[in-house]
DNA sequence: GTAATTTATGTCAGTCGATGACAGATGACA
DNA sequence: TGTCATCTGTCATCGACTGACATAAATTAC
Protein backbone atom coordinates (compact mmCIF):
# COMPACT_ATOMS: atom_id res chain seq x y z
CA UNK A 1 0.00 0.00 0.00
CA UNK A 2 1.65 3.60 -0.88
CA UNK A 3 2.22 6.08 1.35
CA UNK A 4 -0.32 8.40 -0.56
CA UNK A 5 -3.30 5.51 0.10
CA UNK A 6 -2.18 5.43 3.75
CA UNK A 7 -2.12 9.12 4.29
CA UNK A 8 -5.69 9.17 3.14
CA UNK A 9 -6.83 6.83 5.55
CA UNK A 10 -4.97 8.67 8.28
CA UNK A 11 -7.13 11.90 7.42
CA UNK A 12 -10.29 9.44 7.23
CA UNK A 13 -9.63 8.14 10.64
CA UNK A 14 -8.77 11.46 12.30
CA UNK A 15 -12.06 13.01 10.43
CA UNK A 16 -13.99 10.31 12.14
CA UNK A 17 -12.66 10.76 15.00
CA UNK A 18 -12.52 14.55 15.79
CA UNK A 19 -16.33 14.33 14.31
CA UNK A 20 -17.43 11.93 16.75
CA UNK A 21 -15.96 13.05 20.12
CA UNK A 22 -17.42 16.99 18.83
CA UNK A 23 -20.29 15.62 18.36
CA UNK A 24 -20.74 13.89 21.71
CA UNK A 25 -19.26 16.94 23.61
CA UNK A 26 -20.95 19.68 21.79
CA UNK A 27 -24.03 18.38 20.26
CA UNK A 28 -24.08 17.54 16.47
CA UNK A 29 -26.12 20.12 15.50
CA UNK A 30 -23.90 22.20 17.06
CA UNK A 31 -20.82 21.34 15.73
CA UNK A 32 -19.46 22.99 12.31
CA UNK A 33 -17.82 21.16 9.53
CA UNK A 34 -15.22 24.12 9.95
CA UNK A 35 -14.52 23.27 13.71
CA UNK A 36 -14.31 19.33 12.61
CA UNK A 37 -11.51 20.40 9.70
CA UNK A 38 -9.84 22.56 12.30
CA UNK A 39 -9.42 19.60 14.63
CA UNK A 40 -7.91 17.63 11.64
CA UNK A 41 -6.28 20.72 10.73
CA UNK A 42 -7.17 20.09 7.02
CA UNK A 43 -9.60 22.61 4.76
CA UNK A 44 -13.10 22.62 5.37
CA UNK A 45 -13.35 21.54 1.56
CA UNK A 46 -11.29 18.47 2.07
CA UNK A 47 -13.83 17.36 4.39
CA UNK A 48 -16.25 16.69 1.59
CA UNK A 49 -13.72 15.37 -0.65
CA UNK A 50 -14.45 12.61 2.42
CA UNK A 51 -17.43 12.19 3.16
CA UNK A 52 -20.85 13.77 1.24
CA UNK A 53 -22.18 15.50 4.18
CA UNK A 54 -22.07 16.16 8.08
CA UNK A 55 -24.62 13.31 8.34
CA UNK A 56 -22.26 10.56 6.24
CA UNK A 57 -19.26 11.05 8.52
CA UNK A 58 -22.03 10.34 11.45
CA UNK A 59 -23.02 7.26 9.59
CA UNK A 60 -19.91 6.01 8.46
CA UNK A 61 -19.46 3.36 11.15
CA UNK A 62 -23.27 2.22 11.23
CA UNK A 63 -22.48 1.65 7.53
CA UNK A 64 -19.83 -0.21 8.07
CA UNK A 65 -21.23 -2.69 10.03
CA UNK A 66 -24.02 -3.19 7.62
CA UNK A 67 -21.54 -3.72 5.27
CA UNK A 68 -20.48 -6.35 7.39
CA UNK A 69 -23.53 -8.03 7.96
CA UNK A 70 -24.38 -8.31 4.19
CA UNK A 71 -20.82 -9.91 4.04
CA UNK A 72 -21.66 -12.42 6.80
CA UNK A 73 -25.10 -12.84 5.07
CA UNK A 74 -23.83 -14.21 1.34
CA UNK A 75 -21.40 -16.31 3.63
CA UNK A 76 -24.45 -18.53 5.19
CA UNK A 77 -24.80 -22.12 4.11
CA UNK A 78 -27.48 -22.84 1.45
CA UNK A 79 -28.70 -25.15 4.02
CA UNK A 80 -30.53 -22.66 6.34
CA UNK A 81 -33.17 -21.36 5.79
CA UNK A 82 -33.54 -17.68 4.96
CA UNK A 83 -34.65 -16.59 7.77
CA UNK A 84 -32.75 -18.77 9.71
CA UNK A 85 -29.57 -17.48 8.00
CA UNK A 86 -30.43 -13.35 8.30
CA UNK A 87 -30.24 -14.10 12.47
CA UNK A 88 -27.23 -16.03 12.39
CA UNK A 89 -25.92 -13.65 10.27
CA UNK A 90 -26.46 -10.96 12.90
CA UNK A 91 -24.92 -13.21 15.25
CA UNK A 92 -21.96 -13.23 13.88
CA UNK A 93 -21.64 -9.86 13.24
CA UNK A 94 -22.38 -9.30 16.62
CA UNK A 95 -19.55 -11.53 17.62
CA UNK A 96 -17.50 -9.82 15.44
CA UNK A 97 -17.70 -6.22 16.73
CA UNK A 98 -17.30 -8.01 20.56
CA UNK A 99 -13.83 -9.31 19.30
CA UNK A 100 -12.55 -6.05 18.32
CA UNK A 101 -9.62 -4.28 19.44
CA UNK A 102 -10.25 -1.80 22.08
CA UNK A 103 -9.85 1.08 19.53
CA UNK A 104 -12.06 0.46 17.16
CA UNK A 105 -14.36 -1.09 19.64
CA UNK A 106 -14.24 2.51 21.54
CA UNK A 107 -14.89 4.17 18.07
CA UNK A 108 -17.93 2.01 17.44
CA UNK A 109 -19.36 2.24 20.81
CA UNK A 110 -18.88 5.92 20.22
CA UNK A 111 -20.80 6.08 17.09
CA UNK A 112 -23.47 4.17 18.70
CA UNK A 113 -24.31 6.11 21.93
CA UNK A 114 -24.30 9.33 19.21
CA UNK A 115 -26.47 7.49 16.61
CA UNK A 116 -29.13 6.73 19.52
CA UNK A 117 -28.90 10.03 21.14
CA UNK A 118 -29.48 12.35 18.13
CA UNK A 119 -32.96 11.67 16.11
CA UNK A 120 -31.54 13.24 12.63
CA UNK A 121 -28.82 10.22 12.72
CA UNK A 122 -31.40 7.61 14.50
CA UNK A 123 -33.50 8.78 10.98
CA UNK A 124 -30.19 8.20 9.00
CA UNK A 125 -29.45 4.70 10.49
CA UNK A 126 -32.74 3.72 9.28
CA UNK A 127 -33.01 5.24 5.84
CA UNK A 128 -29.45 3.28 5.60
CA UNK A 129 -31.37 0.29 6.89
CA UNK A 130 -33.88 0.42 4.09
CA UNK A 131 -31.60 1.21 1.60
CA UNK A 132 -29.97 -1.69 2.07
CA UNK A 133 -33.01 -3.67 2.21
CA UNK A 134 -32.37 -4.13 -1.21
CA UNK A 135 -29.73 -5.90 -1.51
CA UNK A 136 -31.00 -8.03 1.24
CA UNK A 137 -34.00 -9.11 -1.13
CA UNK A 138 -32.00 -9.88 -3.75
CA UNK A 139 -29.60 -12.00 -2.00
CA UNK A 140 -33.26 -13.80 -0.42
CA UNK A 141 -34.71 -14.23 -4.05
CA UNK A 142 -30.83 -15.62 -4.82
CA UNK A 143 -31.94 -18.13 -2.15
CA UNK A 144 -35.06 -18.85 -2.77
CA UNK A 145 -35.24 -18.95 -6.28
CA UNK A 146 -37.41 -16.47 -6.47
CA UNK A 147 -37.67 -12.97 -8.63
CA UNK A 148 -36.20 -10.25 -6.45
CA UNK A 149 -39.71 -8.44 -6.95
CA UNK A 150 -41.23 -11.47 -5.84
CA UNK A 151 -43.56 -10.70 -2.34
CA UNK A 152 -42.96 -13.90 -0.25
CA UNK A 153 -38.44 -12.93 -0.19
CA UNK A 154 -39.64 -9.38 0.68
CA UNK A 155 -41.48 -10.19 3.20
CA UNK A 156 -39.02 -11.98 5.18
CA UNK A 157 -36.36 -9.50 4.56
CA UNK A 158 -39.41 -7.07 6.19
CA UNK A 159 -40.27 -8.76 8.95
CA UNK A 160 -36.18 -9.26 10.05
CA UNK A 161 -35.80 -5.86 9.10
CA UNK A 162 -38.62 -5.07 11.26
CA UNK A 163 -36.76 -7.00 14.24
CA UNK A 164 -33.67 -5.15 13.55
CA UNK A 165 -35.28 -1.52 13.82
CA UNK A 166 -36.93 -2.56 17.10
CA UNK A 167 -33.53 -3.51 18.50
CA UNK A 168 -32.73 0.25 17.72
CA UNK A 169 -36.26 1.67 19.39
CA UNK A 170 -34.94 1.67 23.09
CA UNK A 171 -31.27 3.54 23.34
CA UNK A 172 -28.87 -0.03 24.39
CA UNK A 173 -25.78 1.34 24.87
CA UNK A 174 -23.80 -1.98 25.70
CA UNK A 175 -23.18 -4.59 23.23
CA UNK A 176 -24.48 -7.62 25.19
CA UNK A 177 -27.66 -5.80 26.08
CA UNK A 178 -28.50 -5.14 21.87
CA UNK A 179 -27.82 -9.06 21.70
CA UNK A 180 -30.34 -9.76 24.24
CA UNK A 181 -33.05 -7.74 23.18
CA UNK A 182 -32.27 -9.36 19.68
CA UNK A 183 -32.80 -12.69 20.93
CA UNK A 184 -35.78 -11.93 22.54
CA UNK A 185 -37.49 -10.61 19.35
CA UNK A 186 -36.57 -13.63 17.90
CA UNK A 187 -38.28 -15.87 19.95
CA UNK A 188 -41.13 -13.51 19.59
CA UNK A 189 -41.17 -14.20 16.26
CA UNK A 190 -40.52 -17.70 16.49
CA UNK A 191 -43.96 -18.04 18.71
CA UNK A 192 -45.68 -15.72 15.90
CA UNK A 193 -44.79 -17.51 12.64
CA UNK A 194 -45.74 -20.62 11.59
CA UNK A 195 -43.37 -23.77 10.85
CA UNK A 196 -41.66 -23.28 7.65
CA UNK A 197 -43.29 -19.61 6.77
CA UNK A 198 -39.77 -18.85 5.32
CA UNK A 199 -39.24 -21.39 3.38
CA UNK A 200 -39.68 -21.21 -0.60
CA UNK A 201 -43.57 -22.16 -1.42
CA UNK A 202 -44.15 -25.28 -2.38
CA UNK A 203 -47.28 -24.75 -4.83
CA UNK A 204 -50.90 -26.18 -3.64
CA UNK A 205 -49.91 -26.00 0.46
CA UNK A 206 -52.18 -23.43 1.49
CA UNK A 207 -52.42 -22.53 5.11
CA UNK A 208 -55.36 -24.23 6.86
CA UNK A 209 -57.32 -20.94 8.67
CA UNK A 210 -56.53 -16.96 8.35
CA UNK A 211 -54.30 -15.98 11.30
CA UNK A 212 -55.68 -12.06 11.10
CA UNK A 213 -59.53 -11.80 10.87
CA UNK B 1 -63.86 31.04 10.83
CA UNK B 2 -62.87 34.47 10.12
CA UNK B 3 -61.14 35.96 7.44
CA UNK B 4 -58.11 35.94 8.74
CA UNK B 5 -58.05 31.88 9.19
CA UNK B 6 -59.47 31.41 5.79
CA UNK B 7 -56.39 33.32 4.16
CA UNK B 8 -54.37 31.69 5.86
CA UNK B 9 -55.80 28.12 4.69
CA UNK B 10 -55.84 30.12 1.05
CA UNK B 11 -52.56 30.87 1.62
CA UNK B 12 -50.97 27.26 2.51
CA UNK B 13 -53.14 25.41 -0.04
CA UNK B 14 -51.14 27.40 -2.65
CA UNK B 15 -47.75 26.90 -0.90
CA UNK B 16 -48.60 23.21 -1.52
CA UNK B 17 -50.20 23.18 -4.90
CA UNK B 18 -47.02 25.72 -6.17
CA UNK B 19 -44.89 23.15 -4.56
CA UNK B 20 -45.94 20.30 -5.87
CA UNK B 21 -46.10 21.75 -9.16
CA UNK B 22 -42.89 22.95 -9.52
CA UNK B 23 -41.20 19.58 -7.59
CA UNK B 24 -42.95 17.58 -10.25
CA UNK B 25 -41.77 19.98 -13.34
CA UNK B 26 -38.44 21.33 -12.46
CA UNK B 27 -37.39 18.49 -10.09
CA UNK B 28 -37.61 18.70 -6.46
CA UNK B 29 -33.74 19.51 -5.49
CA UNK B 30 -34.01 21.97 -8.54
CA UNK B 31 -36.57 23.93 -6.82
CA UNK B 32 -35.77 26.75 -4.86
CA UNK B 33 -37.93 28.07 -1.94
CA UNK B 34 -37.39 31.72 -3.67
CA UNK B 35 -39.52 30.21 -6.84
CA UNK B 36 -42.27 28.61 -5.01
CA UNK B 37 -42.91 31.55 -2.72
CA UNK B 38 -42.16 33.73 -5.47
CA UNK B 39 -45.17 31.78 -6.96
CA UNK B 40 -47.92 32.74 -4.82
CA UNK B 41 -46.80 36.05 -4.26
CA UNK B 42 -45.17 35.93 -0.81
CA UNK B 43 -41.56 36.44 0.64
CA UNK B 44 -39.81 33.06 1.26
CA UNK B 45 -39.49 33.90 4.75
CA UNK B 46 -43.26 33.60 4.95
CA UNK B 47 -42.84 30.44 3.79
CA UNK B 48 -40.87 29.08 6.37
CA UNK B 49 -43.49 30.37 8.88
CA UNK B 50 -45.92 27.52 7.11
CA UNK B 51 -43.66 24.76 6.64
CA UNK B 52 -40.35 24.23 8.76
CA UNK B 53 -38.46 22.72 5.72
CA UNK B 54 -38.47 22.16 1.99
CA UNK B 55 -39.23 18.36 2.93
CA UNK B 56 -42.25 19.39 4.99
CA UNK B 57 -43.88 21.31 2.43
CA UNK B 58 -43.89 17.99 -0.32
CA UNK B 59 -44.59 15.14 2.32
CA UNK B 60 -47.53 17.46 4.34
CA UNK B 61 -50.35 15.45 2.06
CA UNK B 62 -48.32 12.12 3.38
CA UNK B 63 -48.84 13.59 7.05
CA UNK B 64 -51.98 13.84 6.82
CA UNK B 65 -52.51 10.43 5.12
CA UNK B 66 -51.04 9.06 8.25
CA UNK B 67 -53.19 11.53 10.68
CA UNK B 68 -56.41 9.68 8.79
CA UNK B 69 -54.93 6.42 9.37
CA UNK B 70 -54.68 7.15 13.23
CA UNK B 71 -57.80 8.66 13.24
CA UNK B 72 -59.24 5.35 11.65
CA UNK B 73 -57.47 3.01 14.24
CA UNK B 74 -58.50 5.00 17.33
CA UNK B 75 -62.50 4.60 15.94
CA UNK B 76 -61.77 0.47 15.17
CA UNK B 77 -64.29 -1.49 17.99
CA UNK B 78 -62.51 -3.36 20.36
CA UNK B 79 -63.74 -6.62 19.39
CA UNK B 80 -61.15 -6.85 16.50
CA UNK B 81 -57.63 -8.49 17.11
CA UNK B 82 -55.21 -6.22 17.00
CA UNK B 83 -53.64 -6.80 13.51
CA UNK B 84 -57.20 -6.87 12.31
CA UNK B 85 -57.90 -3.36 13.45
CA UNK B 86 -54.43 -1.93 11.89
CA UNK B 87 -55.28 -3.89 8.34
CA UNK B 88 -59.15 -2.69 8.33
CA UNK B 89 -58.39 1.19 9.17
CA UNK B 90 -56.31 0.95 6.43
CA UNK B 91 -58.12 -0.55 4.38
CA UNK B 92 -60.66 2.45 5.72
CA UNK B 93 -58.16 5.02 4.75
CA UNK B 94 -57.73 4.14 1.57
CA UNK B 95 -61.46 4.14 1.40
CA UNK B 96 -61.77 7.58 1.87
CA UNK B 97 -59.10 8.34 -0.09
CA UNK B 98 -60.98 7.09 -2.97
CA UNK B 99 -63.86 9.37 -1.99
CA UNK B 100 -62.33 12.58 -2.50
CA UNK B 101 -63.71 15.48 -4.27
CA UNK B 102 -60.93 15.84 -7.63
CA UNK B 103 -59.15 18.76 -6.55
CA UNK B 104 -58.00 16.98 -3.40
CA UNK B 105 -57.63 13.95 -4.98
CA UNK B 106 -55.45 15.15 -7.85
CA UNK B 107 -53.15 16.51 -5.22
CA UNK B 108 -52.95 13.25 -3.29
CA UNK B 109 -52.35 11.93 -6.52
CA UNK B 110 -49.34 14.74 -7.74
CA UNK B 111 -48.18 14.00 -4.07
CA UNK B 112 -47.64 10.23 -3.93
CA UNK B 113 -46.47 10.49 -7.56
CA UNK B 114 -43.76 13.17 -6.65
CA UNK B 115 -42.85 11.34 -3.11
CA UNK B 116 -42.28 7.64 -4.92
CA UNK B 117 -40.12 9.02 -7.45
CA UNK B 118 -37.76 11.11 -5.26
CA UNK B 119 -35.49 9.26 -3.27
CA UNK B 120 -35.12 12.03 -0.41
CA UNK B 121 -38.77 12.20 -0.34
CA UNK B 122 -39.19 8.51 -0.02
CA UNK B 123 -37.06 8.53 2.65
CA UNK B 124 -38.42 11.16 4.03
CA UNK B 125 -42.51 9.49 4.19
CA UNK B 126 -40.24 6.48 5.78
CA UNK B 127 -39.13 8.44 8.48
CA UNK B 128 -42.71 10.18 9.18
CA UNK B 129 -44.27 6.58 9.54
CA UNK B 130 -41.64 5.39 11.46
CA UNK B 131 -42.05 8.63 13.81
CA UNK B 132 -45.76 7.46 14.02
CA UNK B 133 -44.75 3.97 14.85
CA UNK B 134 -44.54 5.18 18.22
CA UNK B 135 -48.18 6.36 18.31
CA UNK B 136 -49.05 2.88 16.92
CA UNK B 137 -47.45 1.40 19.36
CA UNK B 138 -49.28 3.21 22.10
CA UNK B 139 -52.51 2.11 20.58
CA UNK B 140 -51.80 -1.28 20.39
CA UNK B 141 -50.46 -1.54 23.33
CA UNK B 142 -54.00 0.21 25.40
CA UNK B 143 -55.61 -2.64 23.21
CA UNK B 144 -53.98 -5.45 24.00
CA UNK B 145 -53.51 -4.37 27.67
CA UNK B 146 -49.66 -4.14 27.62
CA UNK B 147 -47.35 -1.59 28.52
CA UNK B 148 -46.38 0.62 25.63
CA UNK B 149 -42.53 -1.05 25.82
CA UNK B 150 -44.22 -4.79 25.42
CA UNK B 151 -42.30 -5.68 22.78
CA UNK B 152 -45.31 -8.23 21.72
CA UNK B 153 -47.56 -4.65 21.10
CA UNK B 154 -43.73 -3.35 18.73
CA UNK B 155 -43.40 -6.46 17.27
CA UNK B 156 -47.53 -6.00 16.13
CA UNK B 157 -46.95 -3.07 14.24
CA UNK B 158 -44.06 -3.76 13.21
CA UNK B 159 -44.98 -6.49 10.83
CA UNK B 160 -47.90 -4.40 10.01
CA UNK B 161 -45.50 -1.40 9.20
CA UNK B 162 -43.46 -3.37 7.40
CA UNK B 163 -46.03 -4.11 4.72
CA UNK B 164 -47.15 -1.02 4.52
CA UNK B 165 -43.28 -0.20 3.95
CA UNK B 166 -43.48 -2.68 1.17
CA UNK B 167 -46.49 -1.25 -0.80
CA UNK B 168 -44.37 2.02 -1.40
CA UNK B 169 -41.67 -0.29 -3.10
CA UNK B 170 -42.91 -0.56 -6.41
CA UNK B 171 -43.94 2.86 -7.45
CA UNK B 172 -48.11 1.99 -7.96
CA UNK B 173 -49.37 5.61 -9.35
CA UNK B 174 -52.88 4.82 -9.16
CA UNK B 175 -54.88 4.21 -5.79
CA UNK B 176 -56.17 0.76 -7.09
CA UNK B 177 -52.49 -0.95 -7.44
CA UNK B 178 -50.99 -0.17 -4.44
CA UNK B 179 -55.02 -1.59 -2.67
CA UNK B 180 -53.98 -4.52 -4.86
CA UNK B 181 -50.58 -5.04 -3.93
CA UNK B 182 -51.59 -4.25 -0.15
CA UNK B 183 -54.00 -7.22 -0.28
CA UNK B 184 -51.76 -9.60 -1.74
CA UNK B 185 -49.27 -8.64 1.19
CA UNK B 186 -52.09 -9.17 3.77
CA UNK B 187 -52.56 -12.44 2.14
CA UNK B 188 -49.29 -13.53 2.59
CA UNK B 189 -49.17 -12.69 6.12
CA UNK B 190 -52.18 -14.62 6.70
CA UNK B 191 -50.07 -17.41 5.31
CA UNK B 192 -46.88 -17.42 7.36
CA UNK B 193 -48.44 -16.12 10.92
CA UNK B 194 -49.75 -18.44 13.48
CA UNK B 195 -53.42 -18.00 14.03
CA UNK B 196 -53.97 -15.33 17.09
CA UNK B 197 -50.12 -14.54 17.18
CA UNK B 198 -51.60 -10.88 17.46
CA UNK B 199 -53.83 -12.00 20.85
CA UNK B 200 -52.43 -10.68 23.82
CA UNK B 201 -50.26 -13.60 25.54
CA UNK B 202 -52.55 -15.68 27.68
CA UNK B 203 -49.71 -17.28 29.81
CA UNK B 204 -48.16 -20.94 29.82
CA UNK B 205 -49.14 -21.20 25.75
CA UNK B 206 -45.77 -21.31 24.56
CA UNK B 207 -45.72 -22.70 20.68
CA UNK B 208 -45.69 -26.18 19.72
CA UNK B 209 -42.53 -25.95 17.77
CA UNK B 210 -39.45 -23.26 16.86
CA UNK B 211 -40.28 -21.77 13.39
CA UNK B 212 -36.87 -20.27 12.39
CA UNK B 213 -34.20 -23.00 13.11
C1' DG C 1 17.72 11.29 -10.63
C1' DT C 2 14.92 14.07 -13.32
C1' DA C 3 10.80 14.96 -16.01
C1' DA C 4 6.03 14.08 -16.88
C1' DT C 5 1.70 12.67 -15.04
C1' DT C 6 -1.61 11.79 -11.86
C1' DT C 7 -3.94 12.93 -7.67
C1' DA C 8 -4.85 15.27 -3.27
C1' DT C 9 -5.33 19.67 -1.12
C1' DG C 10 -6.17 24.74 -0.37
C1' DT C 11 -8.36 28.96 -1.70
C1' DC C 12 -12.09 31.52 -3.40
C1' DA C 13 -16.58 32.57 -4.70
C1' DG C 14 -21.10 31.36 -4.73
C1' DT C 15 -25.86 29.00 -4.07
C1' DC C 16 -29.36 27.57 -1.17
C1' DG C 17 -31.83 26.17 3.04
C1' DA C 18 -33.00 27.95 7.38
C1' DT C 19 -33.37 31.35 11.47
C1' DG C 20 -33.57 35.64 14.42
C1' DA C 21 -34.85 40.50 14.85
C1' DC C 22 -37.37 44.32 13.81
C1' DA C 23 -40.89 47.19 11.60
C1' DG C 24 -45.02 47.82 9.16
C1' DA C 25 -49.60 46.07 7.65
C1' DT C 26 -53.95 43.85 8.52
C1' DG C 27 -57.70 41.42 10.57
C1' DA C 28 -60.06 40.84 15.40
C1' DC C 29 -62.63 42.90 18.95
C1' DA C 30 -64.28 46.10 22.60
C1' DT D 1 -62.69 54.13 16.20
C1' DG D 2 -58.97 52.73 18.56
C1' DT D 3 -56.44 49.12 20.76
C1' DC D 4 -54.53 44.70 20.48
C1' DA D 5 -52.95 40.40 18.64
C1' DT D 6 -51.23 38.38 14.66
C1' DC D 7 -49.39 38.03 10.03
C1' DT D 8 -46.04 39.56 6.77
C1' DG D 9 -41.87 41.66 4.49
C1' DT D 10 -37.17 43.19 4.87
C1' DC D 11 -32.64 42.65 6.38
C1' DA D 12 -28.81 40.30 8.18
C1' DT D 13 -26.66 36.10 9.18
C1' DC D 14 -25.26 31.31 9.67
C1' DG D 15 -23.94 26.88 7.98
C1' DA D 16 -24.06 23.01 4.63
C1' DC D 17 -22.53 22.12 0.26
C1' DT D 18 -20.44 22.76 -4.70
C1' DG D 19 -17.69 24.25 -8.80
C1' DA D 20 -13.42 26.19 -10.62
C1' DC D 21 -8.84 26.94 -10.48
C1' DA D 22 -4.13 26.87 -8.74
C1' DT D 23 -0.64 24.62 -5.98
C1' DA D 24 1.75 20.85 -3.83
C1' DA D 25 2.67 16.26 -3.29
C1' DA D 26 3.19 11.41 -4.67
C1' DT D 27 3.57 8.11 -8.57
C1' DT D 28 5.37 6.70 -12.77
C1' DA D 29 8.21 6.85 -16.91
C1' DC D 30 12.55 7.63 -18.92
Amino acid sequence: MGLRERKKQRTRDALIDAALDLFLSRGYEATTIDQIAAEVEVSPRTFFRYFASKEDVALSLTADEQEMFLAELVSRPPSESPFTALSQSMRAMLGILRELDDAEAGRIRKAQRLVHTTPPLLAGAMRLIRENERRLVAEMARRMGTAPDDLHSQFVVSVFVGIGLLCMNEPTEDLSGLARRYESLLTLAERSLRPGWDLPVRSGAAGPASAVS
